[in-house]
DNA sequence: TGTTTACTTCTACAGTTGTAGAGAATAAAC
DNA sequence: GTTTATTCTCTACAACTGTAGAAGTAAACA
């Protein structure tokens, strides 16, 4: 009963350590960089083929090891997951980090709100891993504090940037702000299900029709 | 090796069969009710315990039965956890339809909205099979098309009743009501998540207020 | 070239899964 | 009570899972 019929084709490694020890020094990889080509094969591996394929077999062959090579990194499969998951939240934030720099009020606003829809075939990618996510996070204690520590932060920028908006006039009178930030929040969660799922009938193009209704709302009329 | 250590506490069959053939007859189930049952046991291990959890044998260990006894009524897995996904959405459908029977324009589609929504326990235990559904559509031919075919309609039914809205001068005239109606679907699949796992940051009230905000950018203007 | 050390592969294993089917149990009709 | 068709339980099994660790491999320096 032989376990490995698949001989996945290395990938070259290019990690080069720097530590320099007492006498014989074999061959080093940055252990950070290792976890992250990990993380990133099994985002790879759950946005492509679900999260039912993401074995760690299928995981390991995916970033060109073999099936024992991800417990020095990762010591057990949901602590895999789990990095998986940060990360994915992580790279959203980046994005969103870069996007915002420098914008204020109603801009700011709508920058987050581009970066978070899914409006390009990665962020789509990043979509499918986050519904997995959520059905994982719908029965785990560790995951839905995960996802609501980052929905509290989004939720507090989307005021801070609402604040600024009605600061300087351009926010409608009638807007309740944290009800409104929660309106486009569960709008933009719910485009992703409908972007991944209902592909054709929920195109960028209609997203992002969307969106600019949702913050027509929100504009002060001039 | 034992396999059924716990012996699951049968529940008391009521069915009556109705046929009567040649000779002896033996005992006889309504099939259609026990596959019934079958799916209502599904949708509660979903609901309650998670996808992961939802094995042949705890199934059929909530409905009352032992391992093999499903079979004769699903013949895979695939079909049972498919009879319960196509179950959910038709139990909603059925809710939508009483309660939009006899409305018409905006108040048909604010009964619409509010029997699609998480707003009572029941609900809740619905979007946490929802989220288990979409993580498998995202991955599946035959669940995205049972979705979408869902979502159709549901596009189609908003779309009619803002027409109304629109004939009878209720309807903001700008309005865009094919976007709109998209807009107020992702905000209420998106609903579907936060309420299931970010349950504290949206509550029942939280939501019906987020909807009265949607629906009165609908309205029009007296 | 030889040694040391970090890394990777490979084999193994116990547990769980969906599926299958033989047989026991069951209840209705006679 | 006997018969009989149906229903259900139980055991079995092959495939797959995460995890573990022994054995092998290769890099860097002496």
């Amino acid at each position: 009963m032989f376990e490995s019929t698949v001989t996945a084709a290395r990938l070259v490694r290019r990690g080069r350590g720097t530590r320099a020890e007492g006498a014989g020094m074999p061959k080093v990889v940055d252990h950070q960089q290792r976890k992250r080509e990990l993380v990133e094969a099994t985002w790879r591996i759950i946005a492509r083929r679900g999260l039912s394929a993401a074995t760690m077999r299928q995981i390991a062959a995916e970033a060109g090891f073999a099936n024992g090579s991800l417990k020095p990194y990762f010591p057990t499969k949901a602590a895999l997951i789990e990095a998986t998951y940060a990360f994915v939240f992580d790279r959203t934030n980046q994005r969103v980090a870069v996007a915002t720099r420098g914008r204020e009020g109603l801009m700011a606003l709508e920058a987050f709100c581009r970066e978070v829809l899914p409006l390009d075939a990665d962020r789509l990618d990043e979509a499918r891993v986050v519904i997995s996510f959520w059905q994982e996070a719908a029965h785990e204690l560790r995951g839905s504090e995960l996802n609501n520590a980052s929905m509290a932060q989004w939720r507090r920028s989307m005021a801070t940037w609402m604040d600024q908006a009605r600061e300087a006039g351009d926010l409608d009178a009638g807007v309740d702000i944290p009800s409104s930030g929660d309106v486009l929040l569960n709008f933009m969660l719910g485009s992703q299900i409908s972007a991944v799922i209902d592909r054709a009938a929920t195109t960028p193009a209609d997203l992002e029709r969307q969106l600019a209704a949702q913050l027509a709302h929100l504009r002060a009329a001039r």
